[in-house]
DNA sequence: TGTACATCAGTGAACGCGCGTTCACTGATGTAC
DNA sequence: TGTACATCAGTGAACGCGCGTTCACTGATGTAC
């Protein structure tokens, strides 16, 4: 039943696809990788011959989701699609907090993230910094010093409002976390 | 080998406490109760003579750790101890980023919570929300509805903070994003 | 271009292990008289 | 206050199950001649 080489890099980028949103969906470590082959039309045994180990695999399929969160927000926040307003109300929407799968795993995974191995955590930093420059290039206003740490401070206080917009239960508060962030963060309202 | 009330008491407590700080150290999906009980100096089957089970545990020890966090922040917020500064300080701090068995269960744990039971949510929610009225109490200059979308903003960005400062491979980096939260947080320096 | 054979993608059973939970048992504590 | 007995905290083995990983096997693909 071997594979054409075609097929073979198909069946690796479906994995790795299927892994990048179950990991967002249930956790890391809450995922295992037999329900995550079944997900993915396959039998547990044949995911060694695409990866050494889950750990490799937690490694690419976090590359491969802040890779397609992180090209959404460079499209959306391009000065023809609205800059820094359109990523703020697309990133602290109710839309992004209610599809965990298919949002940034920095807010989906953060505190899991933090027990990883060293090259997963290289792998998100690398993912937090690519959307402060996404940012900092928006805040054209401001030094350039004054552009990084902001756009540093914009994004940990967005991914921390859409994490407690997800843990929090009562509809409204959850709604009101992500509007004050909206707020304090946009470039329209002065915070104080 | 029947144990008096009160050693019976301090057993649950004992469990409860054992609880707060591993689930907090190793998230809540990846702690064995074996091992817990081990920590605690009990064996396996004894739980159950003080939980109903894993969720309920969580729930409780959840409920524990944000506790006494809420309490040390309530203590060296009050205004003969610095106020907000002093809360920024604590929170944003390299010491909380380091050790997160014993700090805020928020930014330990804060995405396995968006995870969790209904009851663990509600826990978490209203360890959240004792931890804005802190700071919106300390937020007297602002109107009342301003003091209050600050504070909600401030304890979201916080934990977004702590929690990118633990998955951030880069000691400067890690540093900065404690640093710049603290300055866009603070009462001192005006953000925009 | 055709043939012979090595390669290897994918299967499904099995490995050892730890999980949350249950259970029979022990013996000190608590209680009823 | 003393005695008889019920209660139950804690033990440690066992339950069924799923985990990450390994392995023998299959048979189509890829390659060497």
């Amino acid at each position: 039943m071997r594979k054409s080489k075609k097929e073979a890099a198909a069946t690796r980028e479906k994995i790795l696809k299927t892994a990048s949103h179950e990991f967002r969906k249930n956790g890391i470590v809450a995922t295992g990788l037999a329900d995550l082959m079944h997900e993915a039309g396959l039998t547990r045994g044949g995911f060694y011959k695409h990866f050494e180990s889950k750990d490799q695999l937690v490694a690419e399929a976090t590359a491969l989701a802040l890779d397609s969160v992180i090209a959404q927000m460079k499209a959306t926040g391009s000065e023809a699609e609205g800059g820094i307003s359109t990523v703020l109300e697309n990133y602290l929407s109710e839309k992004h907090r209610d599809n965990r799968q298919d949002g940034c795993a920095l807010s989906a995974i953060g505190s899991e993230f933090a027990r990883s191995d060293f090259h997963t955590r290289e792998v998100a930093t690398n993912g937090f910094l690519r959307m402060v420059e996404i940012l900092e290039a928006q805040l054209k206003g401001a030094s350039k010093t004054d552009a990084r740490n902001r756009a540093l401070f914009s994004v940990s206080a967005m991914i921390g409002a859409v994490t407690m917009s997800r843990v929090i239960t009562n509809r409204e508060l959850s709604r009101k976390v992500l509007q004050v962030a909206k707020d304090s963060l946009g470039p329209k309202i002065v915070l104080r």
